[in-house]
DNA sequence: TGTAATGTCTCTAGTGACTAGAGATTCAAG
DNA sequence: CTTGAATCTCTAGTCACTAGAGACATTACA
């Protein structure tokens, strides 16, 4: 049995963020000292782990909490399980796609003022400005 | 001169928003009628499109504070402006790296389910477990 | 000119996923 | 036994909006 900063430093979750996902129903209740202060165990430890982890790949507390409901409930968990990952990868690929253009435009803007023709007026902000100077949609 | 949702339109910045851009003072306050509605004018309207722009792009309203005031005061605003764009273009080229990562380990999970062999457990709820089933850092 | 529909006003509160801080209590070490 | 660190609950703040209430203004049409 570990404090909750013992448990913040294993897993690498800060303590209002443990009592955060406390609150939203992601752990359980931890049990408490006499002293009202909260005392976990191993199995909490994996799942703050689990949401962790998650949460590093990008899943929502929502997301996470319906992987979690389906940890508990494990009959066909695994398709719908599967399909929780394949919409979050999903996801990941649109915004990957999505910054990529922003890069194209945001590369090109740069470089213009780079060397040394300094222009009179900034092409970074005549940019910004006119929609027109993009190379492609956004 | 027009009205706050004719400004909208011509945009595609909701209504709501522009009020929102002109307490944070991205706006100048806009002229009013004698019944205290909003009347904008061209330059209202480029300013509003230049502030979409940079928002589509990624800047933060602190950035595009920043580039309105280098608009304003336009000694050096070139080399500043560039920094900003500079600065912005670090951020998503950084954003992108981690997304690929991302991606690579979330297409690995949710490939696993995919076929025929469906598995007793769930991988992809084994993987969220276990970091150490991951091939890369993240 | 009257009236109805639409637009606009301000204000407050909610979103997601935390983060920061106040003030009180509890724990662990010396 | 005392000190200092950790923990407790609670509220409020972050960012960039979005939603809704209730009141007032403008516009279109009869």
């Amino acid at each position: 049995m570990f404090s909750i900063g013992e448990l913040s430093k294993r897993t690498k979750v800060k303590v209002p963020t443990i009592r955060y996902y406390e609150e939203m129903g992601l752990l359980v209740e931890a049990e408490r000292t006499s002293g009202n202060q909260r005392r976990y165990d191993k199995a909490g430890l994996e799942r703050l782990s689990f949401i962790r982890h998650a949460r590093d790949l990008g899943f929502s507390i929502e997301a996470i909490a319906s992987l979690i409901e389906l940890q508990d409930h494990p009959d066909r968990s695994c398709e719908a399980a599967t399909d929780i990952a394949v919409a979050q990868l999903a996801d990941v690929r649109a915004k990957i796609k999505r910054l990529k253009l922003l890069e194209k435009e945001l590369a090109r803007i740069s470089k213009s003022c780079d060397g040394q023709g300094v222009s009179e007026d900034c092409y970074v902000l005549a940019s910004l400005a006119d929609h027109e100077l993009c190379h492609r949609e956004h």
